[in-house]
DNA sequence: TAGATAATCAACACCATGTACAATAAATGG
DNA sequence: CCATTTATTGTACATGGTGTTGATTATCTA
């Protein structure tokens, strides 16, 4: 279930929500064409069949309107994981990163689109924000370590997850979720070690 | 020195090289003001106080001109590292990791606008480009490994370095080259075992 | 100094933009 | 089902950046 259908449940006028929808579409298939500088707002009315003003109802401009594709998207990916509350690094993460992986497989041409092709750099903050908040990776926790050294730690492990990611998605997910999980699992808690066992 | 320096060294006119000039650096500061998607060509030329013909005669749009002013920082950066040239993962990696910071820190405006503020994700893959040409990371060289693992380890390893220097120059690169050089150094070796040794 | 080359200037058509307002269509609530 | 509310449409308009042209001027290099 999509955040746009959860918000419809309360009481969005149904216009509203075919025009966003079309306007949306629309803008994903521009975007898989060519870079959102080349995007004019007529050509997206165009292809929406949408008069022009209906646009500037709902969104400021093109980056806005990516904005809150990717927005919606964070918002999913929470509802998405929120039955799970890890608070402790323990097994379950390599579980948890499964789930991801899965989630993400099933929204890839969109995720692929916003994370390698044509997104921009907050995009990828947000998702470094949501593992952030998840707890899911350990650095947090440490008590008698250097405070700046773990947010460091964080954020080596989380950009690390993205560019695995990333790249798992260029490849069209040919890996199996399972095994990617794992990987990352290993990387985070081992590093280099899992490849150069001493 | 620079890499337009270096062009320069050549044989290229000074009026192009002074044009040149000022139109970056009129890019460069409207850029630390706002997007580049708000930035007109027009007011770049106004503010560099140079001809629009004469911006269309060097670049194509801004993008190009982004482009170019980034493509010319990793050349530089790659005359800077020209004289390392590790072929293994030994203790002087970690060395490799402070020149690196050190010349970031030396160019860290402009660096810390490319890579946190308003740049995009085509300079990240550019940088990360740089660090496998260097075979900076180690997982290449494994022969007993999965060379698709291998792949992802290094992407794992290449991006989190990358997370952590956006943090680091966010930070004012408080934090002392060396110690900064060792903690990525560690994270990539031992991963969280750094923080939970067992 | 002479020739080559770059920058300037003015002018131009073009098109996306953002806004305004009236008219129309559709949805909601009773 | 009707009356009211609300969204969308259509039209029009001023605005401003764009990209290109050709001629002129300024500057550089050899």
């Amino acid at each position: 279930m999509t955040t746009d259908q959860k918000k419809a449940e309360k009481k969005v006028d149904r216009r509203v929500k075919y025009s966003k929808m079309v306007i949306k579409n629309s803008f994903i298939k521009l975007l898989k064409e060519k870079p959102i500088a080349k995007i004019t707002i007529k050509e997206i009315c165009a292809l929406a069949d949408v008069n022009r003003t209906t646009f500037y109802a709902h969104y400021i401009d093109q980056y806005d309107l990516l904005h809150q594709i990717e927005s919606d998207l964070v918002d999913d990916v929470k509802d998405y994981l929120a039955n799970y509350n890890p608070n402790a690094f323990d097994s379950t993460t390599a579980e948890m990163l499964e789930k991801i992986l899965e989630y993400i497989k099933a929204n890839a041409v969109l995720v692929d689109l916003l994370l390698n092709a044509n997104g921009d750099i907050s995009f990828e903050q947000d998702i470094i924000m949501i593992l952030a908040r998840l707890e899911l990776l350990p650095t947090v926790i440490g008590e008698d370590m250097d405070k700046e050294d773990a947010r460091y730690a964080f954020l080596f492990f989380a950009n690390g997850c993205i560019g695995v990611i990333k790249q798992w998605l260029k490849d069209g997910m040919k890996k199996p979720t399972q095994d990617t999980a794992r990987l990352i699992y290993d990387l985070i808690t081992k590093g280099q070690e899992k490849f150069f066992p001493r």
